[in-house]
This record gives C-alpha cells, structure tokens and sequence, in this order.
DNA sequence: TCGGTGGGTTGACGTGGATCAAACCCGGGG
DNA sequence: CCCCGGGTTTGATCCACGTCAACCCACCGA
C-alpha cells in the first residue's frame, strides 16, 4: 500500500466515526439535521465500543450514563425479577438506540446483550440533553424516538395478551422481516440471531412451541426454515394468519 | 356567603389552576423547579379540561398536540387492531401523564377514556419541548417520566409473559395499592374504578378468570372483596404469591 | 474418527385458563 | 313493588400450551 493510499484510509477511518458521515443517519438520532449542527452532533458521540458476541453492553443495576445507538450487529434486552424468571424485551438491530430505561432512575433496569459481534455509538445522555436544548431538531427527535418505544412496547403488550402460539410467531417474523428491509436487507430471507429459547421468551411461549409454530408454517408452506435461516415464502399468508385468525 | 368570602373563593378558584399552587407538584412535571421557573410553567399549562365517566380524552387516529396530566379521576388507555382485538394498556391516575405515545407519529395510537368524572391539564408539546430548552430540570423530569413508562411498559411485559393468573392479579392489586397509598389513601382499602373485564383486558385474562382469582384470595383471607370495593388483608400473602410462586 | 455438548425437534400427556352457560346481585325505572 | 339489564359469580367442559422425555443434528475439540 502507498503512503498516499495509507493516509487516505487513514482519513477515511477517522471520518467514519462521525455521525455526519454514518450511513445509518437515517435511521439513527441526526435525521433532518443541518449541515452545521450536524458537525456539533459528531462531538456528542464521544466513544466507541466493540462487544463480542455474548458480550453484555449494561446490566441491571449498572449506573446508567450513555445510551447507545447499534452501528453493527445485533442485541437482546432482558428484565428479570428476584425469583429468576426473565423476559426478552426487545431485539435491537442496526441504527436503532439502547439504554432509554435507564434515564428514569439513573440506573440500568435490564441487561443489553449482544446476541452477535457489534459496535455501539456510546451517547453521553447529559450531552444529548445539552445539544437538544440547542437543536429543535434533535430535540423533537429524540422524544419521537423515546415515543416509538413506547408504542412499540405496547404493540408487544397486545400481542401478549391477546394473541395466541402462531400469530405471536407470524407477528414477530413479519416485524423483523420489515425491520431488515428498512435496512436494504432482503425481507424474505433472513438469519435469526436470537435461539428459540430467546423468542420463546420475547413471546412468552416455550421453545418448543416456538419450534412447533416453525414447523407448522413450514408444513403450510408460509415458511422454509433451516435452523437459524428462515425465508418466507407467503407474506400475506402470515399477515392474515396473524390478524384474521380468531372473532 | 359574604361577598368577601365568595371573592376569596373566586380568588382561590383561580389561582388553583395554576401548576405553583397545584398539590401534585410532587407527582406532575414541575418537581424540583426553581419559584421563578414555575411562574412560567403556569403559562405552559393552558387548559383545563372536564370530562365524564366515559368520555375519550382522546381516540387512536386523532392529530397529537398536547400530552395530559390527570388532576382529578382515573382513566384507562387502550390499543386495539383491525381485527376487533383490544387491550387495556393502562390505568392512568392522579399526577399522572397521558399521550406520550402521540408524540412519535404526530397521531395518538391509542384510546384514552375517563373511568370516573375527572379533570386534566391540557400541556400542549410543542410549549413543553420550548419551555423544556430553557429549564434544565424540566427537560430532564420529562425525560425521566418518558422513561419510567418505559420501564412500567416492560414490568407489563413480564407480568403477561411469564406470570400465571393469580400471580398477575396479585401483581396488579399491589401496584394499585402502592399507587393510593403514594397519594395519600389507604394502601389498604380502595375502589377499582374499572371493571373486571377491563381488569383482564390489562392483566391478558378473561373476565371469569380474574372473578375466580378474587373469589380465591377471599378464600385465602388475601382480600375481603365487595363489588369494586377492595380490603387487602394480608400484603406479604399477596406479595409472595406473586414471586414465589413456581420455581 | 469419535464422543461430547448444546440447541432444536417431536411425541405423549397434564393442566391452567378459555369457553359456554346458568344463576346471581344490585341499582334504576316504571 | 316488580321488572329489567349490566356486571359479576360460579360450574362444567374443552383445548392450547406447558411439561417431561426421548431423540436428532450440527458443530467442535481431542
């Protein structure tokens, strides 16, 4: 490699980890941001962080300073109570935030774990509160941001309460299907990261009805499963299946 | 009356309706605002509005512009899907916010309805993201209630995931419980504003399953129950039913 | 090559809560 | 006073999902 060829990656690499040259700005906090304060954002985010799969991002418990914004990778989050029962809350995949639960109380309420190898955006949350007193913009998006997640939960709480084995299973493959969509991935084909147990708990069943909801579509034809490799083969056979399934 | 006594209770009328004289200074948004700020909040807060056993505060569908703090009476919210299929997200009482989930797509994504006569401050969003800019403490207070709903969104989670029918009732009457007793009633003895069926369209039950699960803590000398009207006779019955339950 | 390990599938069976149905309770109106 | 209606209670039955257990398969390290 030349000098010449040396320094520009070199460049390339230090550019790369500002916001104003992320390519997930869309999906992430600078949406709609000028130019000039998006030069004040790239100093928001202060720190990078590597997690290996496993790797916990916070724990319960953890004194909350940051949320974090997944650059790469993928990542579950968990609650749990004394007695040792848990539940996945969420999943969460490129551009999308984490640590929002931990503003209420200061400190971390579940554990975020990386379901594979991923980087994170650290964002100093008493920063992000200082620039969205000076940027409107970032203001409004990031209420908007703490609102989706809010909606997003209740969705979650629906589909709980009122839906039963296989819509729960049809629900959460067409959300993530969209989900990776939105991010240019195909919709139809996709790995999951997440193990049965792990969807199983998102969606409160057991993983072994989560395994029998896999192969009952499979039988239907909505789905050809191999392992963690799911492709859909009949979206719409899905979607009624969630929906139209019961008065 | 006097005259003099009925312009001291016209005086008092107004001066009620303002955020710096209001008794749920501690519960709403103004916590911890310095005298000079709070005279500005009162601007913030423009309306007042009434509402009867019944009434929509709001509906899913309807343009988003203020967020609701409840002054007096009790609401539920619900979501529901196309299919009919609906769920009680929550029950809101005094002090505490509604709307929050409009904020996200400009549009409320749920029904919030009155349980009992009841009043709220109207605070229109785009006032609280201004006032929000220049009073650090606001900013940060409504951060920390975003939050907090989040975090009581996922405790939801884990109820409707993980928790069986008696565990969530049980869940369920110690937070009411813990809610009176926070404003200043008895932790012990109170009226469900809402019905049973609305009890389980929250808890993920059938209606006879929540009758039943009433009918068995009066058995248990949990409870004694009339109607609505609630006697909790033993709390740490109620609270080790809820965690120690399975293993 | 082999055994070990951990996740996944499948089957047989049990059960908690849904469903269906009847009776009850209480408040309100004629 | 009775009747009516909505919310609630209670009982009988059903079924979706949990539980328990065996087995499979992919992967890995020896």
């Amino acid at each position: 490699m030349s000098n010449n060829a040396m320094a520009a990656r070199l460049a390339f690499e230090l550019v790369k980890t500002a916001c104003s040259n992320c390519n997930l700005r869309e999906l992430c906090l600078p949406i709609g941001i000028e130019p000039a304060e998006l030069k004040k954002l790239d100093e928001l985010v202060s720190t990078r962080r590597r997690l290996r799969r496993g790797d916990f991002l916070y724990r319960v418990g953890q004194g909350f300073e940051s949320i974090y914004a997944v650059r790469s990778g993928f990542f579950k989050t968990d609650v749990m109570i004394e007695d040792g029962r848990d539940q996945v809350t969420g999943f969460q995949m490129t551009g999308e935030l984490l640590g929002l639960d931990g503003i209420s109380s200061e400190v971390h309420t579940c554990n975020a774990i990386a379901l594979e190898d991923s980087e994170v955006c650290a964002i100093p949350f008493s920063h992000l509160e200082g620039l969205s007193r000076q940027i409107h913009t970032l203001q409004h998006h990031f209420h908007k941001v703490m609102s989706r997640e809010i909606v997003r939960d209740h969705g979650v709480m629906l589909l709980l309460g009122t839906m039963r084995a296989e819509e729960r299973l049809a629900a959460f493959l067409l959300n993530l299907s969209q989900r990776f969509k939105a991010r240019g991935y195909s919709p139809a084909e996709f790995n999951l990261r997440m193990s049965r147990d792990e969807i199983g708990s998102y969606l409160g069943l057991k993983l072994e009805t989560v395994s029998r909801a896999f192969s009952r579509f499979q039988e239907d034809g909505l789905l050809s499963v191999h392992q963690k490799k799911i492709r859909i083969l009949n979206t719409d056979g899905l979607k009624t299946l969630m929906t139209h399934q019961r008065g």
